[in-house]
DNA sequence: CTGTTAGCGCCTTCAC
DNA sequence: GTGAAGGCGCTAACAG
């Protein structure tokens, strides 16, 4: 029982044996519930556990299992509810199966991203799950193919080698949103993105585009905000209705911009949706109380979180290598008081 | 360089020993910055470093050292946006001083919350801090003695042994709010509180009914909602009307659930703040664009994070056992339009 | 049914 | 300045 450098020490599992009076490696057995260990040899052994208030080392076992039940999660902020909602499904999901989830924060200072990707890699776990916001197709693609584990991307549909994408149909959705301002005599559409998580800002504004450009008289250059906030929403839709004081429709880039954009509507004087509808992503339920409430593309976080976990776990059973998947989420227009 | 179960086999630092032409004690040295490394060596090593793209295990570092550099970090919800930013702020603070985070939710299933613990343990974290949702304190007192590891408790502050609490000053918000209302001529107040947070709304609900009691005619107990959320602060909040018509100001455990009331107060006709004034906790963001925005006490997230991170560092620095201790945190009331 | 041997990837200690 | 031996806590593989 050698001590930390600060604090109590901890029983291994050589403590238990000698109370016991057994070998390590029976302790092993009773701990993996091995069917050949005598009734009362795991008896005695199970004693000294509780005893001593054993609990096996995860990392000294990983050495040795090449395994440690244990996935990697990375997202920009947590504090965002389509990522928080994803992480919880998956940590929920992860429990039932007996696994856990390493979370963290993935990082523009780190490389870009990949560099948290690696930290998630040293810590041992066996898969990873990330909504990639600022990494390259290409950076990725590489991390993946060495990472020597099954990655999981959420957030974009690209077809990339090794990685399994799980989307939301930005196609599908951006046609739900701009037939539904059309249907409602909306012409004049803008779009407000932010540089946060510029790779799928990218995909939203490339698929928003090409539908407001179909079906008007086409679309101009978003506004992007620094932060997908509140605050940086206001800033960003005032910024796009002095430029075009015309417009009679605004996307934002997620429903807590669009809550931006109903702001600085009300500065203006601008009613909602009268004067110039509102729309956007998530379907959070902060949506659902702003005043008109906000007409929002529904994502389904947990089905998706579902998807993710269960593409990793597959991959760790069966062994097989990820072969590079892109599966698209349907989405859902909430047609609310914004519209 | 042998294979993972799934997957591409990783480098180790015998390969990298190998193609350095040392041995995989100079390559230790390198990755430490020993200063007794010569120029040439450390030039070959680093760049077969970088061949080979080897980054260090760092399970079978911390098996060695006993120290990973990482520390736990619990809550039940991370989408709760208190429980978020402070999150949020110990990532930022780890990242600062070389650590990493380990974010878990706690589980009530889970021994109310000392399994989850324990589990972070066994992942081998260096300390951990967490929000004692449902833990009582003996519980939490055993955990930390046997646990060998620093242990900070935010939100509530109980004094227990080798445990560092960190926490609003639950007597000071309470008499902010209570004189607020009373002030604004209020005397019938009512309280919302949640199954979710067990202890932390206890602590919250004596200092409210201690409020209430020395300035008005008394309270009388608070409708619990299953959950800290809109909709099940708007259905406490109905039931919390019809037992009590005559309220003239409700108090929410969180901004969430003082939300919720706000719309029970829509629903049943009351004008805010002039028929029923309502106040929450944390000053979440979303609070400042309700109708009308919410009164709040603001609670410092990032200031607790940031304490709890150094408390945690020093004592792994110093090796100081945690002797048990009590920070009390300065509220803040933030009068908006709901009272 | 149980014990022994070997080694996961790395660092500490002690040689040279 | 560099290498060799030993061990962190645990399990796989093979004995018996």
């Amino acid at each position: 029982m050698k001590r930390r450098p600060n604090g109590v020490s901890r029983p291994t599992i050589v403590d238990v044996a000698d109370v016991a009076n057994v070998s390590r490696q029976t302790v092993s057995r009773v701990l993996a519930d091995h069917p050949r260990v005598a009734p009362a040899t795991r008896l005695r052994v199970e004693a000294a556990i509780e005893d001593l208030g054993y609990r096996p080392n995860r990392m000294a076992r990983a050495l040795v299992t090449r395994t440690s039940l244990t996935f990697g999660f990375a997202a920009v902020d947590m504090r965002d509810l389509h990522f928080g909602d994803t992480c919880a499904g998956m940590q929920a999901e992860a429990r039932k199966h007996g696994y856990y989830l390493v979370v963290t924060k993935l990082d523009f200072e780190d490389d870009r991203g990949v560099g948290t990707l690696e930290t998630l890699l040293t810590l041992g776990v066996d898969g990873i799950a990330f909504f990639p916001s600022f990494m390259e197709d290409t950076e990725i693609e590489l991390f993946a193919s060495t990472s020597g584990c099954p990655v999981v991307m959420i957030g974009r549909g690209s077809k990339i080698p090794h990685v399994v994408s799980i989307a939301l149909d930005e196609t599908a959705a951006a046609d739900l949103i701009v037939d539904h301002l059309v249907q409602s005599g909306k012409r004049r559409i803008g779009v407000l993105m932010n540089e946060m998580y510029p790779k799928i800002v990218h995909d939203r504004f490339v698929a928003l585009g090409r539908a407001i450009t179909s079906r008007t008289d086409g679309v101009e250059p978003p506004v992007e905000a620094d932060y997908p906030q509140i605050s940086h929403g206001r800033d960003a839709a005032t910024t796009l209705l002095q430029r075009r004081p015309d417009l009679d429709a605004i996307v934002g880039f997620n429903d807590t911009m669009a809550m931006g954009a109903l702001l600085a509507c009300h500065d203006l004087g601008l009613r909602v949706p009268e004067d110039v509808a509102i729309v956007g992503y998530d379907g959070i339920p902060f949506g659902a109380i702003t005043s008109p409430p906000l007409t929002t593309i529904v994502q389904d976080s947990i089905g998706m979180a579902d998807a993710a976990f269960k593409a990793l776990l597959s991959c760790v059973q069966d062994g097989t290598p990820v072969e590079g998947e892109v599966v698209l989420w349907r989405p859902e227009l909430l047609i609310r008081g914004s519209t």
